[in-house]
RNA sequence: GGGCAGUUACCAAAGUGGCCAACUGGGGCUGACUGUAACUCAGCUGUCUUUCGACUUCGGAGGUUCGAAUCCUUCACUGCCCA
């Protein structure tokens, strides 16, 4: 993998450059569809590729052991030709789950044993397994395993889970070093900063992750519970620390003004559930604001769906029968809602790209900030 | 014509003397959702009020009672059965 940084916005930390993988390029800023089960819900493939114009989606360690498990996707020569997508993949490591199902799992140094969500069996995840586990499953990014600890954790709690993901983090990379990939192409391993909302603490990880010397560096354990903008305090305090020659990916984030918020301070990758979870809840995010579907308003409304959206679905129906679709619980609303939803996550970062490449990326960010987070 | 059962809020349906503005579903309105245990979750859904609370309700009218959605009388309507 390489990262090569085609441009630099004048007024702010914000640039535009061109991630190379075996399974093809990845322009940044980038926005990546979440697919945790080999599936980015209710979402085909064809559409992700041809319509929403997605560049790397991704899978999910965790989730994709338990089903459809490891030998399947080694049977099936890897996720990429599993789930029929020949571009880039990117796998979480299974620490988010750490915290999302903090209820049935337990924490040592060794690792983290879960109980299965789904059949109650226990399963022992360590730094070693979730490369082993990455390996299999053959995404071009493979990420470290970690520790996100909530927004509220206390100081303690946060410097010693940080520390533990460190060492966590130097025993994956020895592994990652002493395996091969499966199938014939590379793969690159993104270490995770971590610390909580404490300043010190961030700062004493991002320089550890730097030390690492990896292709690309995540930022992780925000956007779980703390102050919005102790989140960008964190990104700005991290920011200064991490290379400025490797990608650098926000975990978990964001909603569009998080998003512009990190480009600016110098993110080059994002993920979120928000798109396509908020959009089977009835929620779209257009470039004019946010939109409730279910809302009364909507009824007799037959204009396109967002007049100024770019996928074949902003046109092809109106919000009156979105929202119909809707409140008669049909399927084919999770579907129009989540593909506009991501064409306009994809189609945010890309005009962003564009205002770097033309240098006036924080005044363009400032107005479309004030669009995006209006209720429509 | 006779007998029986029933009539509760937008719909369905509990409640059969005070703890009832009235259980519960559905429907409706609004909100939440950030490395996905999520087509999920939460609140509201008689009127007025920010809250406390006040007021008007359980087919209509009248009555019994300190007190009625609940008991009595009568009228109206609906369903089933017998002629």
């Amino acid at each position: 993998m390489t990262f090569e940084i085609q441009a630099n916005d004048k007024a702010s930390n914000a640039r535009a450059g061109k991630i190379v993988t075996d399974h093809g390029v990845i322009e940044t800023p980038i926005f990546m569809p979440v697919g945790t089960v080999a599936s980015v819900k209710a979402v085909h493939f064809h559409e992700l590729k041809e319509d929403i114009k997605a560049q790397i989606i991704l899978g999910n360690t965790y989730h994709l052991f338990l089903r459809p498990g490891i030998d399947t996707l080694e049977r099936a020569g890897g996720l990429h030709k599993f789930e029929g997508w020949d571009k880039p993949i990117l796998t979480d490591s299974g620490g988010f789950q750490v915290f999302s199902l903090s209820e049935q799992r337990k924490i040592t140094e060794e690792g983290a044993v879960f109980r299965s969500h789904i059949d109650g069996s226990k399963h022992l995840f360590t730094a070693e397994r979730a490369v082993d586990i990455q390996r299999s499953i053959g995404a071009d990014i493979i990420m470290a395993f970690d520790e996100c600890t909530p927004g509220t954790a206390d100081y303690n709690y946060a410097k010693k889970s940080m520390e533990m993901t460190h060492r966590w983090l130097q025993r994956g990379i020895t592994h990652f070093n002493n395996t091969e990939p499966k199938y014939g192409y590379n793969q690159t391993y993104f270490p995770i900063v971590q610390g909580c909302v404490y300043t010190d603490l961030r700062k004493i990880s991002a320089e550890f992750i730097a030390s690492q010397n990896c292709d690309g560096n995540a930022i992780g354990g925000l956007a779980v519970g703390e102050p919005t903008e102790k989140m960008y305090e964190m990104i700005e305090v991290v920011n200064e620390i991490l290379p400025k020659d490797k990608p650098r990916y926000l975990m978990g984030v964001g909603t569009p003004q998080n998003i512009l918020e990190g480009i600016e301070r110098g993110v080059d990758m994002f993920d979120c559930v928000m798109p396509t979870r908020n959009g089977r809840n009835g929620m779209l995010f257009t470039s004019q604001g946010i939109m409730n579907m279910k809302n009364l308003k909507w009824k007799n409304d037959f204009s396109p769906l967002d007049e100024f959206g770019t996928s074949y679905v902003d046109s092809a129906y109106s919000k009156a029968y979105l929202r119909h679709l809707f409140i008669s619980k049909e399927y084919l609303a999770l579907q129009i809602a989540s593909i506009h939803n991501l064409a306009f996550y994809l189609w945010l970062v890309g005009e962003a790209r564009k205002h770097i490449f033309a240098g006036d990326f924080s005044s363009w960010k400032k107005g479309m900030l004030e669009q995006v987070g209006r209720r429509l």
